[in-house]
DNA sequence: CATGAGATCTAGAGCGCTCTAGATCCGCCA
DNA sequence: TGGCGGATCTAGAGCGCTCTAGATCTCATG
């Protein structure tokens, strides 16, 4: 920076104002300031340039898992804004099981975000918000008492979803649901008021994270007694695991045996096998939660807010009458 | 950082040593640092740290694509070793067009990086080349000239795609392929020689980046004069293209349409249809990128870094002898 | 009981930037 | 011609940390 305050003859101070495009500078001395930068190849630190000027202008993100789609699209919405704003983004990634959480949000910290947008955090409610004391945290698609948040409402989504393979004339559904870590139980709630609604006695199955475990989770449902003619995963990774076995056993889907995700992330769309889901609006849910990151970072005060945006469903070919 | 210092009656230079475990800090000390940090909720600056260590201790990851699996595979092998090594990652994401290229970079660069890794970069050799001048860059899956890299043989690759369908009995085959700005022209030489050896006349027709660009071009040519037996897409997203009107038209994929792609990500698992793929290997090149970042690091005056990797045929269900 | 080697700790400068407060310049009006 | 206000520029302190060099504290040894 000295190096271009010299070659411009004039202060350093004056340099920080012209990479800055601050008014106060003449637009001659400007350029001139810029044109010996860029000879010089000089790039404005910003770590330094945040540490002195106390700010926190760029905003975290945390991503629980680069493999899932939905958090690509959660990015893509962020980023969709923030654009806009001219903030900085840095993300960092955490995983399945939720053991890179705290580093990852340390990592953030350290940073010197002003705001994290957690997407999948596992981390216990209550160290959620012992952390968000410090650093505000914006949680997405799940709710956490006292923490700013934006969700689609889950359980709705999944009496959507439920309802849809009721009208169908399926009575004989099961639902595959996710470790009940994560926040994610409305589903489940959902799945079974809606079943009991219906008069029958709601079937739950408890699956882990991956497509494998919800193949095999299937296989063994279909070869039980009273094989279900709807199967209604947590997600689309699951249900994709679901149309695994189905196919593997020639079984069509949406006529031998209906299936509906939930997320609505990209890999649902598959060549013969569209996946009739429950859209999550990730993106969306992405835009709401950096527009409140936003409004967090210029009124620190005001009471948290909670967003709650309205689930879809996606109606395409995998669910159908039961045969 | 004063207020520990002064709660644990210490000097801030010891709290600093406590933090980083640094030798010279007797045990009991350093304990009751840490506890008085806990207590205050002191979570030491990174930003600082490095600005005053003059440190460049963290790498800088460019990812083109997160909707892409390749990219978080690359992640996931970045990852594996560096965590081992102890750094940080900074994460920055461009797009398809490559129009964030620069400013990734730039984020990167202002962000104290000692390193980038970098994925899917579409920038220009030419710019490419200035810019790791200042900061070493790692290219991922692309050589360039003058600058570390590590790729597979795509070359090599292709040849092992089209030696297959050759094998299979195939005459009439197609190379989809990507636009030619992104370096991976060997792909389509590898398939064209492998055909011109074969005594046939090589045929490609050039696709965008995304999976309805392949759909219709194979619906052309499917359409059109003369239909190819077998297509060998770019990559597997264009592959899965081919695969959505293939199966759209009745046709089983291996049987009535062979096609192969080529990088072995995720999607290409879709329920019922397996891709027969070229594997990239992806989450090698991540590794073996953040092997020579750390190398870099530590002797920035090794000469170029380029390492080349084998690529391997996965052969699973969509291409078969032509019916 | 002095002595010094090693362990432990501290003062103070400085990393690259921004910010505050004040200096200098210019044109214009009385 | 003098003076004044706004535009333009500058000096110097300080952000939270690390580093260097040196101070102090131990404790076995001569």
């Amino acid at each position: 920076m000295l190096d271009v305050a010299r070659a411009a003859g004039v202060s350093r101070a004056l340099v920080s104002l012209a990479y800055r495009d601050a008014h106060g500078v003449s637009p001659r001395t400007r350029e001139r300031i810029l044109a010996r930068g860029e000879e010089l190849g000089y790039v404005p630190d910003r770590m330094a340039a945040s540490l002195a000027s106390r700010g926190v202008g760029s905003v975290g993100v945390h991503l629980q898992d680069l493999h899932n789609d939905v958090f690509a699209l959660i990015h893509d919405g962020i980023r969709a804004v923030m654009e806009h704003s001219g903030r900085d983004l840095v993300l960092s990634v955490g995983d399945l099981e939720g053991a890179r959480d705290l580093a990852s949000l340390r990592a953030l910290q350290g940073a010197r975000v002003g705001t994290v947008i957690a997407a999948g955090l596992l981390l216990p409610d209550a160290e959620l918000r012992a952390f968000a004391a410090r650093t505000p945290v914006v949680s997405v698609a799940r709710a956490v008492e006292g923490v700013d948040s934006v969700c689609t409402d889950n359980a709705l989504g999944a009496r959507l979803a439920t309802e849809h393979l009721l009208a169908l004339g399926h009575r004989r559904l099961v639902f595959l649901a996710n470790p009940p870590s994560d926040g994610y139980l409305d589903r489940r709630r959902g799945f079974e008021a809606a079943v009991a609604g219906a008069g029958l006695s709601p079937r739950t199955v408890g699956i882990g994270y991956d497509r494998d475990g919800a193949a095999a989770a299937t296989a063994r449902l279909l070869d039980g007694e009273d094989p279900p003619t709807a199967v209604f995963a947590h997600n689309d990774r699951a249900a994709l695991g679901v149309l695994d076995v189905a196919v593997d056993r020639g079984l069509v889907p949406g006529r031998d045996l209906s299936v509906v995700g939930y997320d609505n992330s990209s890999p649902g769309r598959a060549p013969g096998t569209a996946l009739t889901t429950v859209d999550l609006r990730a993106e969306e849910l992405g835009r709401v939660a950096a527009r409140i990151a936003g409004d967090r970072m210029e009124h620190p005060e005001v009471p948290v807010m909670q967003e709650v945006l309205e689930p879809r469903l996606v109606v395409r070919g995998t669910a159908g009458p039961p045969a």
